[in-house]
DNA sequence: GGGGCCATGTAACCCGTTACATGATTGA
DNA sequence: TCAATCATGTAACGGGTTACATGGCCCC
C-alpha cells in the first residue's frame, strides 16, 4: 500500500486539499496506523489526476492561499476497492523507543528516563485524541479501529505506569554491577 | 535509526552473521519492533566493516556453507550508545490491516473476514512467542519490552475477540442500508 | 516583530525492498 | 523428489523524507 491509495481513500471521506489530507495523516483518522508527508501527498494527488482518478476544484479564498480541494471519481472508487482487496502485508512497526527501551543499560539514566517518560506521555496524548471522538456516529470499521486503537494505547500506557519503578530499579542494579571493578564480559577488540 | 545502527545493537547481544541477524528481526527479539531483510543486513554489515565498528571471522563449516561471525569492536560499542543518546523519532506504524478494518464498508464479507482473522491469528502468535519466553534470565531492558509487547498484543487480541461479532453485525447492517435504493450519497463525477 | 498556521509544490537524497544469483544439506 | 533451511551477496527499483522555495494572514 502506497500514499497514492492512502490519498483515495481519505477521499472517500470527503473531498479534501493536499494540505488537510495530511492533517488526516498527521493527527486525524489515519494517525494510529499510517503517516505520510507533504513531499509525498501532493506528488501522489497530481499523479491521480492524471489517471482520472480524483478531480480538480480550485477554490479561490478570500485572505487565505488558493485551495485546490480533490475529489474521488467513479474510477478512483473503484481503483481503490480493488486495492483493499489485495492480500495485506504484515504490519510494520519502526519503534526508535522500544529499541532504546531494550537497550536501556547503554543509556545515561537522564536520557532514560526521558525516552520513557516521553514515550508514556506520547501513548497518554493519543489515548486522550481516541478518547474524545464520538464513536457513535462513526461507520463501523472507524468506531472499530478508534476503540482498537484506544485498547492498545491504554494498555501499553498502564505497563509503563505500572513498571516503571521496577524497570527504572533493576536497571540501577544492573549498571552497578558492570561498574563493578570484577565484571568485564567485554573482551579487547582486533 | 537505521539498519546499521541495529546491527551494530544486535551485535552487543553476541557475535552473529547476516543469517543470525536477520533471524533475530524476523523471529528473535527485534521482531515486534523493527524489520530488515538481507538486502540491507548485509550491505550494512560491509560498511561498518569498513568502518571499523565491526570485525569479522570466517568460520569455515562442516556440511554448510561458510559463515562470517560478526563482532561489534569497541569503536562499534561507542558509535551504538551515542546513537541511542540522540532522541527518538515517533514510532511509526504501518498497519495495511487496520487500513482494510477501516474502510469494512468497501471490502466483501469474505475478504473481510479473512483480513480480520488473519490480523488476529498474528496477534495470538506473537503473543504466545512473547509469553513463552522467561523473562527472568532477560535484562532489564528486554524483560521490560517484552512486557510491554505481551501487553499491547494480548489487549489487541482481546479486543478483536470481544468485538469481532458486533463489529460485523454493525458492518452488515451498513451495506445493507447503502445497497437500499433510497441512499445515493455518491454522486456522478464529472 | 515574531512565531505559527494556512497552502502548494519540487528536487535531491536516503534507504530499504524485491528479485536475482548460487548451491549444499536435510527431512518429509 | 520437493520443500525448507542454511548461507552470502548484488543490482535495480520504488518510495518516502528532508530540505528548499514562496508568501500572506493572524494573534501575542
Amino acid at each position: 500500500m502506497n500514499v497514492k491509495t492512502l490519498c483515495l481513500g481519505a477521499l472517500t471521506l470527503g473531498d479534501a486539499s493536499g494540505y488537510e489530507i495530511r492533517k488526516l495523516f498527521e493527527e486525524g483518522s489515519f494517525a494510529h496506523f499510517y503517516d505520510a508527508s507533504y513531499g509525498s501527498i501532493y506528488p501522489a494527488l497530481g499523479q491521480l489526476l492524471d489517471e482520472g482518478l480524483v478531480s480538480v476544484t480550485e477554490m479561490v479564498q478570500d485572505r487565505r492561499p488558493a485551495k485546490k480541494i480533490y475529489h474521488l471519481t467513479n474510477d478512483g472508487l473503484q481503483v481503490f476497492k480493488e486495492a483493499l482487496a489485495e492480500r495485506p502485508v504484515r504490519d510494520k512497526l519502526r519503534s526508535e523507543n522500544i529499541v532504546r527501551l531494550f537497550f536501556a543499560e547503554y543509556l545515561t539514566e537522564d536520557s532514560l528516563q526521558a525516552v520513557f517518560d516521553g514515550y508514556l506521555h506520547d501513548f497518554k496524548a493519543m489515548s486522550e485524541r481516541l478518547r474524545s471522538i464520538d464513536r457513535s456516529c462513526l461507520t463501523a470499521g472507524r468506531a472499530f479501529t478508534c476503540g482498537m486503537g484506544l485498547a492498545s494505547y491504554e494498555s501499553i500506557a498502564a505497563y509503563l505506569e505500572t513498571n516503571r519503578e521496577s524497570f527504572f530499579r533493576s536497571v540501577d542494579a544492573a549498571i552497578q554491577v558492570s561498574a563493578s571493578p570484577d565484571s568485564h564480559q567485554k573482551k579487547d577488540e582486533s
